[in-house]
DNA sequence: AATGCGGGGCG
DNA sequence: CGCCCAGCATT
Protein backbone atom coordinates (compact mmCIF):
# COMPACT_ATOMS: atom_id res chain seq x y z
CA UNK A 1 0.00 0.00 0.00
CA UNK A 2 0.97 3.25 -1.07
CA UNK A 3 2.36 5.79 1.93
CA UNK A 4 -0.01 8.41 3.27
CA UNK A 5 1.60 11.81 3.00
CA UNK A 6 2.50 12.10 5.94
CA UNK A 7 4.45 8.77 6.02
CA UNK A 8 6.32 9.60 3.00
CA UNK A 9 7.47 12.91 4.43
CA UNK A 10 8.22 10.91 7.92
CA UNK A 11 10.70 8.26 5.87
CA UNK A 12 11.85 11.63 4.07
CA UNK A 13 12.66 13.08 6.82
CA UNK A 14 14.84 9.84 8.73
CA UNK A 15 16.52 9.87 5.23
CA UNK A 16 17.55 13.44 5.57
CA UNK A 17 18.39 13.60 9.24
CA UNK A 18 21.06 10.99 8.13
CA UNK A 19 22.03 12.23 4.36
CA UNK A 20 21.97 15.60 4.05
CA UNK A 21 24.04 17.73 1.87
CA UNK A 22 26.15 20.33 3.92
CA UNK A 23 25.93 23.07 1.52
CA UNK A 24 27.54 26.99 1.90
CA UNK A 25 24.28 28.36 1.27
CA UNK A 26 22.53 26.40 4.06
CA UNK A 27 24.62 28.32 6.85
CA UNK A 28 23.42 32.30 7.60
CA UNK A 29 20.54 32.19 5.52
CA UNK A 30 19.01 35.16 4.04
CA UNK A 31 16.90 35.66 1.23
CA UNK A 32 19.99 37.79 -0.98
CA UNK A 33 22.42 34.46 -0.45
CA UNK A 34 19.88 31.63 -1.09
CA UNK A 35 18.74 34.19 -4.39
CA UNK A 36 21.87 33.97 -5.36
CA UNK A 37 22.64 30.19 -4.64
CA UNK A 38 19.40 29.55 -6.11
CA UNK A 39 20.25 31.31 -9.27
CA UNK A 40 23.68 30.05 -9.58
CA UNK A 41 22.10 26.70 -9.05
CA UNK A 42 20.26 26.94 -12.63
CA UNK A 43 20.50 23.98 -14.64
CA UNK A 44 24.11 23.46 -13.12
CA UNK A 45 25.11 21.14 -11.04
CA UNK A 46 25.94 22.12 -7.25
CA UNK A 47 30.01 21.11 -7.95
CA UNK A 48 30.27 23.37 -10.59
CA UNK A 49 28.14 25.78 -9.04
CA UNK A 50 29.54 26.05 -5.65
CA UNK A 51 32.98 28.14 -6.31
CA UNK A 52 30.74 30.94 -7.96
CA UNK A 53 28.61 31.18 -4.88
CA UNK A 54 31.33 32.00 -2.44
CA UNK A 55 32.88 34.44 -4.97
CA UNK A 56 30.04 36.52 -5.42
CA UNK A 57 29.07 36.24 -1.84
CA UNK A 58 32.72 37.08 -0.91
CA UNK A 59 32.44 40.47 -3.48
CA UNK A 60 29.07 40.92 -2.55
CA UNK A 61 28.15 40.02 1.54
CA UNK A 62 24.59 41.17 1.35
CA UNK A 63 22.02 42.60 -1.09
CA UNK A 64 22.79 46.19 -0.41
CA UNK A 65 26.56 45.86 -1.99
CA UNK A 66 24.85 43.75 -4.63
CA UNK A 67 22.31 46.55 -5.86
CA UNK A 68 25.36 48.81 -6.26
CA UNK A 69 27.30 46.15 -8.32
CA UNK A 70 28.05 47.46 -12.22
CA UNK A 71 26.57 44.53 -14.23
CA UNK A 72 30.27 44.27 -15.67
CA UNK A 73 31.36 43.10 -12.22
CA UNK A 74 28.32 41.12 -12.21
CA UNK A 75 29.20 39.53 -15.76
CA UNK A 76 33.33 39.14 -15.24
CA UNK A 77 32.88 36.59 -11.78
CA UNK A 78 30.09 35.17 -13.71
CA UNK A 79 32.62 34.17 -16.07
CA UNK A 80 32.67 30.03 -17.37
CA UNK A 81 29.65 29.49 -16.13
CA UNK A 82 27.16 29.87 -18.46
CA UNK A 83 23.55 30.75 -19.11
CA UNK A 84 24.86 34.61 -18.61
CA UNK A 85 21.44 35.97 -18.73
CA UNK A 86 20.70 34.49 -15.27
CA UNK A 87 23.78 37.42 -14.38
CA UNK A 88 21.81 40.32 -16.43
CA UNK A 89 18.23 39.03 -14.72
CA UNK A 90 20.36 39.01 -11.13
CA UNK A 91 20.94 42.68 -12.02
CA UNK A 92 18.05 44.07 -13.20
CA UNK A 93 16.23 41.82 -10.78
CA UNK A 94 18.40 43.90 -7.76
CA UNK A 95 17.38 47.47 -9.23
CA UNK A 96 13.80 46.28 -8.82
CA UNK A 97 14.66 45.28 -5.40
CA UNK A 98 15.82 48.59 -4.88
CA UNK A 99 13.51 50.72 -6.64
CA UNK A 100 10.00 48.41 -5.76
CA UNK A 101 10.77 47.18 -2.33
CA UNK A 102 13.30 49.84 -1.07
CA UNK A 103 16.31 47.25 -1.09
CA UNK A 104 14.62 44.76 1.16
CA UNK A 105 14.27 41.34 -0.50
CA UNK A 106 10.26 40.42 -0.99
CA UNK A 107 9.28 38.30 1.27
CA UNK A 108 5.80 36.89 -0.15
CA UNK A 109 5.98 33.87 -2.83
CA UNK A 110 3.79 36.54 -5.64
CA UNK A 111 6.63 39.74 -4.41
CA UNK A 112 9.73 37.08 -5.26
CA UNK A 113 7.76 35.30 -8.44
CA UNK A 114 7.87 38.64 -9.97
CA UNK A 115 11.22 39.32 -9.62
CA UNK A 116 13.33 39.08 -13.24
CA UNK A 117 15.25 35.84 -13.70
CA UNK A 118 12.86 34.58 -11.02
CA UNK A 119 10.51 31.77 -11.94
CA UNK A 120 8.31 28.98 -9.89
CA UNK A 121 11.00 27.59 -8.99
CA UNK A 122 12.99 29.74 -7.38
CA UNK A 123 10.05 31.86 -5.77
CA UNK A 124 9.23 28.64 -4.16
CA UNK A 125 12.64 27.72 -3.24
CA UNK A 126 13.65 31.28 -1.95
CA UNK A 127 9.93 31.75 0.22
CA UNK A 128 10.44 28.41 1.87
CA UNK A 129 14.48 28.64 2.66
CA UNK A 130 14.17 32.35 3.74
CA UNK A 131 10.66 32.55 5.26
CA UNK A 132 9.44 29.17 5.79
CA UNK A 133 6.10 29.65 3.41
CA UNK A 134 4.68 26.19 2.65
CA UNK A 135 5.58 26.47 -1.53
CA UNK A 136 6.95 22.85 -3.02
CA UNK A 137 9.84 23.37 -5.49
CA UNK A 138 9.72 21.33 -8.27
CA UNK A 139 12.98 20.87 -10.07
CA UNK A 140 14.73 18.36 -12.15
CA UNK A 141 15.42 16.62 -8.47
CA UNK A 142 11.60 16.64 -7.38
CA UNK A 143 9.98 15.67 -10.93
CA UNK A 144 12.40 12.06 -11.03
CA UNK A 145 11.31 11.38 -7.43
CA UNK A 146 7.78 12.10 -7.97
CA UNK A 147 6.92 10.40 -11.25
CA UNK A 148 8.62 7.16 -10.29
CA UNK A 149 7.17 6.70 -7.12
CA UNK A 150 3.89 7.68 -8.57
CA UNK A 151 4.62 5.96 -11.51
CA UNK A 152 3.62 8.95 -14.18
CA UNK A 153 4.57 7.20 -17.34
CA UNK A 154 3.51 10.73 -19.23
CA UNK A 155 6.06 12.73 -20.64
CA UNK A 156 7.19 15.09 -17.62
CA UNK A 157 7.32 18.47 -19.73
CA UNK A 158 3.43 18.26 -21.09
CA UNK A 159 1.64 20.79 -19.42
CA UNK A 160 -0.99 18.51 -18.11
CA UNK A 161 1.93 15.88 -16.52
CA UNK A 162 3.74 18.68 -14.90
CA UNK A 163 0.90 19.75 -13.50
CA UNK A 164 -0.18 16.68 -11.95
CA UNK A 165 3.23 16.49 -10.57
CA UNK A 166 3.32 20.13 -9.10
CA UNK A 167 -0.14 19.33 -6.96
CA UNK A 168 1.31 15.77 -5.30
CA UNK A 169 4.12 17.63 -4.74
CA UNK A 170 2.38 20.43 -3.21
CA UNK A 171 0.32 17.90 -1.55
CA UNK A 172 3.43 16.68 0.27
CA UNK A 173 3.92 19.97 1.17
CA UNK A 174 0.61 20.68 2.80
CA UNK A 175 1.81 17.70 4.88
CA UNK A 176 5.27 19.13 6.01
CA UNK A 177 6.44 20.14 9.36
CA UNK A 178 8.57 22.76 7.87
CA UNK A 179 8.72 23.67 4.67
CA UNK A 180 12.60 24.38 4.31
CA UNK A 181 13.48 21.10 5.31
CA UNK A 182 10.76 19.57 3.73
CA UNK A 183 11.93 21.07 -0.02
CA UNK A 184 15.78 20.56 0.90
CA UNK A 185 14.86 16.96 1.57
CA UNK A 186 12.96 16.48 -1.28
CA UNK A 187 16.35 17.43 -3.59
CA UNK A 188 18.35 15.98 -1.68
CA UNK A 189 16.88 12.32 -2.18
CA UNK A 190 16.33 13.30 -6.03
CA UNK A 191 20.31 14.19 -6.20
CA UNK A 192 21.62 11.59 -4.11
CA UNK A 193 19.48 8.69 -3.60
CA UNK A 194 16.85 8.83 -6.78
CA UNK A 195 19.51 9.78 -9.35
CA UNK A 196 19.01 10.01 -12.70
CA UNK A 197 20.57 6.99 -13.67
CA UNK A 198 21.84 3.79 -11.20
CA UNK A 199 19.27 5.33 -8.86
CA UNK A 200 20.24 3.72 -5.35
CA UNK A 201 16.87 1.33 -5.09
CA UNK A 202 18.40 -1.16 -3.02
CA UNK A 203 18.63 1.28 -0.20
CA UNK A 204 16.11 3.10 -0.72
CA UNK A 205 13.21 3.77 2.04
CA UNK A 206 10.57 3.91 -0.53
CA UNK A 207 11.31 0.84 -2.48
CA UNK A 208 8.21 -1.49 -1.30
CA UNK A 209 6.00 1.21 -2.73
CA UNK A 210 7.76 2.87 -5.50
CA UNK A 211 5.75 1.94 -8.58
CA UNK A 212 8.76 2.82 -11.04
CA UNK A 213 10.90 0.00 -8.78
CA UNK A 214 8.10 -2.19 -8.50
CA UNK A 215 7.44 -2.18 -12.55
CA UNK A 216 10.88 -2.13 -13.31
CA UNK A 217 10.68 1.08 -14.93
CA UNK A 218 13.36 2.96 -13.23
CA UNK A 219 15.35 3.67 -16.06
CA UNK A 220 12.43 4.06 -18.37
CA UNK A 221 10.78 7.50 -16.20
CA UNK A 222 10.65 10.23 -15.69
CA UNK A 223 9.87 9.99 -19.64
CA UNK A 224 10.17 12.73 -22.43
CA UNK A 225 9.47 12.35 -25.97
CA UNK A 226 12.74 11.80 -28.16
CA UNK A 227 13.09 14.90 -29.76
CA UNK A 228 14.23 14.64 -33.35
CA UNK A 229 17.56 15.87 -34.23
CA UNK A 230 17.34 17.17 -37.34
CA UNK A 231 20.76 17.97 -39.26
CA UNK A 232 21.33 20.19 -41.80
CA UNK A 233 22.68 19.31 -45.44
CA UNK A 234 23.20 21.15 -48.27
CA UNK A 235 23.08 19.35 -51.69
CA UNK A 236 23.98 20.93 -55.07
CA UNK A 237 22.48 19.43 -57.87
CA UNK A 238 23.57 18.83 -61.44
CA UNK A 239 21.12 19.41 -64.66
CA UNK A 240 22.64 17.59 -67.47
CA UNK A 241 20.63 17.10 -70.22
CA UNK A 242 20.38 16.90 -73.80
CA UNK A 243 18.34 15.29 -76.74
CA UNK A 244 18.20 11.88 -74.98
CA UNK A 245 16.56 13.60 -71.90
CA UNK A 246 17.91 14.19 -68.03
CA UNK A 247 20.78 12.30 -66.75
CA UNK A 248 19.64 10.89 -63.19
CA UNK A 249 21.59 8.54 -60.75
CA UNK A 250 20.25 5.69 -58.54
CA UNK A 251 21.17 6.16 -55.03
CA UNK A 252 22.70 3.14 -53.60
CA UNK A 253 24.70 4.40 -50.31
CA UNK A 254 23.21 4.02 -46.62
CA UNK A 255 21.28 7.45 -46.99
CA UNK A 256 17.96 8.88 -47.18
CA UNK A 257 16.37 7.79 -50.82
CA UNK A 258 18.18 4.70 -51.54
CA UNK A 259 17.09 2.94 -54.85
CA UNK A 260 15.56 6.35 -55.86
CA UNK A 261 16.76 8.11 -59.09
CA UNK A 262 18.04 11.52 -57.99
CA UNK A 263 19.98 14.35 -59.94
CA UNK A 264 23.95 14.08 -59.76
CA UNK A 265 24.89 15.85 -56.63
CA UNK A 266 27.88 17.31 -54.33
CA UNK A 267 27.15 17.49 -50.92
CA UNK A 268 28.85 20.07 -48.86
CA UNK A 269 28.53 22.14 -45.53
CA UNK A 270 27.47 25.45 -46.95
CA UNK A 271 24.98 26.46 -49.36
CA UNK A 272 27.27 28.30 -51.75
CA UNK A 273 27.99 26.82 -54.82
CA UNK A 274 31.26 24.96 -55.26
CA UNK A 275 34.00 26.62 -56.86
CA UNK A 276 35.21 25.19 -60.08
CA UNK A 277 37.64 23.42 -58.14
CA UNK A 278 35.31 21.55 -56.21
CA UNK A 279 33.30 20.89 -58.74
CA UNK A 280 35.98 19.58 -60.90
CA UNK A 281 37.68 18.03 -57.55
CA UNK A 282 34.69 15.74 -57.31
CA UNK A 283 34.31 14.98 -61.01
CA UNK A 284 35.83 11.52 -60.58
CA UNK A 285 33.81 10.49 -57.44
CA UNK A 286 30.64 11.05 -59.69
CA UNK A 287 32.60 9.16 -61.81
CA UNK A 288 32.33 11.72 -65.15
CA UNK A 289 35.31 12.82 -66.96
CA UNK A 290 36.52 16.39 -66.66
CA UNK A 291 36.71 16.68 -70.52
CA UNK A 292 32.45 16.31 -70.81
CA UNK A 293 32.28 19.25 -69.18
CA UNK A 294 32.24 22.78 -71.11
CA UNK A 295 30.88 25.04 -68.19
CA UNK A 296 30.22 23.21 -64.72
CA UNK A 297 27.97 26.14 -63.40
CA UNK A 298 25.98 27.77 -66.35
CA UNK A 299 23.43 29.18 -64.22
CA UNK A 300 21.41 28.56 -61.47
CA UNK A 301 18.18 26.71 -61.86
CA UNK A 302 16.53 27.23 -58.64
CA UNK A 303 17.10 26.45 -55.01
CA UNK A 304 14.71 25.87 -52.33
CA UNK A 305 14.46 24.33 -48.73
CA UNK A 306 13.27 20.69 -48.14
CA UNK A 307 12.50 19.71 -44.74
CA UNK A 308 12.25 16.00 -43.79
CA UNK A 309 11.65 13.96 -40.33
CA UNK A 310 15.03 13.92 -39.78
CA UNK A 311 16.84 16.28 -41.89
CA UNK A 312 16.60 19.72 -43.69
CA UNK A 313 17.94 19.95 -46.81
CA UNK A 314 19.20 23.19 -49.22
CA UNK A 315 19.54 21.99 -52.46
CA UNK A 316 20.29 24.11 -55.12
CA UNK A 317 20.43 23.18 -58.67
CA UNK A 318 23.29 24.24 -61.46
CA UNK A 319 22.55 24.30 -65.20
CA UNK A 320 25.64 22.36 -66.14
CA UNK A 321 27.02 22.37 -70.23
CA UNK A 322 28.37 19.00 -71.05
CA UNK A 323 29.36 18.10 -74.44
CA UNK A 324 29.42 13.75 -74.26
CA UNK A 325 27.36 11.58 -73.60
CA UNK A 326 27.76 11.14 -69.66
CA UNK A 327 25.69 7.74 -69.88
CA UNK A 328 28.46 5.77 -71.19
CA UNK A 329 29.60 5.48 -67.60
CA UNK A 330 26.75 2.61 -66.01
CA UNK A 331 26.22 5.25 -62.94
CA UNK A 332 24.12 6.97 -64.93
CA UNK A 333 21.23 7.04 -67.25
CA UNK A 334 19.53 9.36 -69.45
CA UNK A 335 15.37 9.89 -68.88
CA UNK A 336 12.51 11.28 -71.15
CA UNK A 337 9.90 9.42 -69.58
CA UNK A 338 10.57 9.45 -65.44
CA UNK A 339 6.61 7.81 -65.14
CA UNK A 340 8.51 4.47 -64.51
CA UNK A 341 10.83 4.88 -61.98
CA UNK A 342 11.16 6.56 -57.93
CA UNK A 343 12.12 9.44 -57.29
CA UNK A 344 12.01 11.72 -54.31
CA UNK A 345 9.67 14.74 -53.97
CA UNK A 346 11.84 17.09 -53.53
CA UNK A 347 13.13 16.27 -57.09
CA UNK A 348 9.56 16.54 -58.18
CA UNK A 349 9.01 20.06 -57.14
CA UNK A 350 12.13 20.98 -58.78
CA UNK A 351 10.79 20.00 -62.53
CA UNK A 352 7.22 21.39 -61.59
CA UNK A 353 9.62 24.74 -61.08
CA UNK A 354 11.18 24.00 -63.96
CA UNK A 355 7.93 23.84 -66.33
CA UNK A 356 9.52 20.84 -68.47
C1' DA B 1 4.06 24.40 -26.84
C1' DA B 2 8.58 25.04 -28.48
C1' DT B 3 13.30 27.24 -28.40
C1' DG B 4 17.47 29.33 -27.05
C1' DC B 5 20.59 29.78 -23.64
C1' DG B 6 26.48 27.27 -21.66
C1' DG B 7 29.43 24.71 -19.62
C1' DG B 8 30.48 20.44 -17.27
C1' DG B 9 29.83 15.56 -15.78
C1' DC B 10 28.37 10.97 -16.62
C1' DG B 11 27.62 6.33 -18.70
C1' DC C 1 28.02 11.01 -28.29
C1' DG C 2 23.36 11.97 -25.84
C1' DC C 3 21.36 13.12 -21.65
C1' DC C 4 21.04 15.76 -17.50
C1' DC C 5 21.97 19.44 -14.24
C1' DA C 6 18.46 23.48 -7.61
C1' DG C 7 15.01 26.91 -14.99
C1' DC C 8 13.67 31.07 -17.20
C1' DA C 9 12.34 34.33 -20.81
C1' DT C 10 10.66 34.78 -25.11
C1' DT C 11 7.93 33.66 -29.06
Amino acid sequence: MIDTPKEFNLKLQQWHALNERDLPWKSNANAYKIWLSEIILQQTQVKQGTPYYLNFVKKYPDIQSFIKADLDDILALWKGLGYYSRARNMYEAAQQINETFDGLFPNNYQDILALKGIGKYTAAAIASFAYELPHAVVDGNVIRLITRYYGITGDYTRRATMSKIESLAQKLMDHAILPSSHNQAMMDFGALQCKPSNPLCQSCPFNNQCIAYLNNQVDKIPFKTPKIKKTTRYFHYLVLMNHKGIILKQRTNEDIWKGLFDLPMIESDSSKPPSEETFFSILPSLKIKKTCIERPIKRILDTRKHILTHQIIFANYYEVSSTCDISQNENFQYFKNLGTIGYPSLFSKFLKGQDL
